[in-house]
DNA sequence: CCGTATCCCTTATGATACTG
DNA sequence: CAGTATCATAAGGGATACGG
């Protein structure tokens, strides 16, 4: 295999490839809000429609299975009524909280510049649009 | 506002709070693949298609254009025939391939796990369907 | 070469109602 | 309480063809 440019992210577009499993785990919209939220403790399933408040018992559903699979958190049931599920971090899933929590300070820090940069991005848009074609490149 | 328990994390739960921001950027399927594509030095369109070569125009093109909306890269058109656009990371968007290279070293460090505990899950699940329901819980 | 325009399909997500 | 079932909708992504 080529070792120069950009072949050290070239597997990165292998399907397969451990990155694009892990980005796409992470890049689903509720699963990294449950595991930060997770981080504090176990929770149980109520408590945790709670505090992800807009899920709904399906898509959280899908999103614990999910996790309980990659070994990321686990389901624990107690036989008892009213019954009791309690959702709690592996270990595994523990060690991804620092890579998060290093995403969401990122996050913190530059929100600001991104959404200037939008309010930007925008209004060259609008004006654009209000000017004729055929115009010089930016 | 509360600061105990799992306030710290309270606000992820905003849509518009910084890091559901980003989470949704970098769950992005294609985002993250260009981003650390783009880490070697800047690229042209087709040059990112064949180096991320499953995506269509169309969908390059989006992910280009949100990029550059949000500030993490640049596009650079050269007046000339044939055309040629650059694209290339902005120093925002450099900042961004450190938390996304920690995401990619997890990835690696963790995947077989990952993989181990879903065949183990899986197999579970097989046994479950064949076994009577009713049965005492895990 | 660098896109845009269309059409189509799969998947994700949501609302709602119901069961063990 | 902790889900499952069903239906409906929308968003994402892809194939293809064409324009500047």
């Amino acid at each position: 295999m080529d070792t120069k440019g950009a072949s050290f992210i070239g597997n990165v577009m292998d399907p397969d490839c451990p990155s694009r499993m892990v980005f796409a785990r992470i890049g689903d919209k509720w699963a990294t809000l449950v595991i930060q939220v997770l981080a504090e403790g176990p929770l149980r399933f109520s408590e945790l429609r709670q505090t992800v408040h807009v899920v709904t018992p399906k898509v959280l559903t899908q999103v614990l299975r999910a996790l309980e699979r990659d070994g990321l958190l686990t389901r624990t049931v107690f036989a008892q009524v009213p019954p009791r599920v309690d959702y709690e971090l592996t270990p595994l899933g523990r060690t991804l909280l620092e890579p998060l929590k290093a995403l969401r300070e990122w996050a913190e820090s530059n929100v600001s510049a991104m959404l200037a940069s939008r309010d930007d991005y925008d209004e060259r848009e609008d004006a654009a649009i209000l000017r004729p074609p055929g115009h010089p490149g930016r």
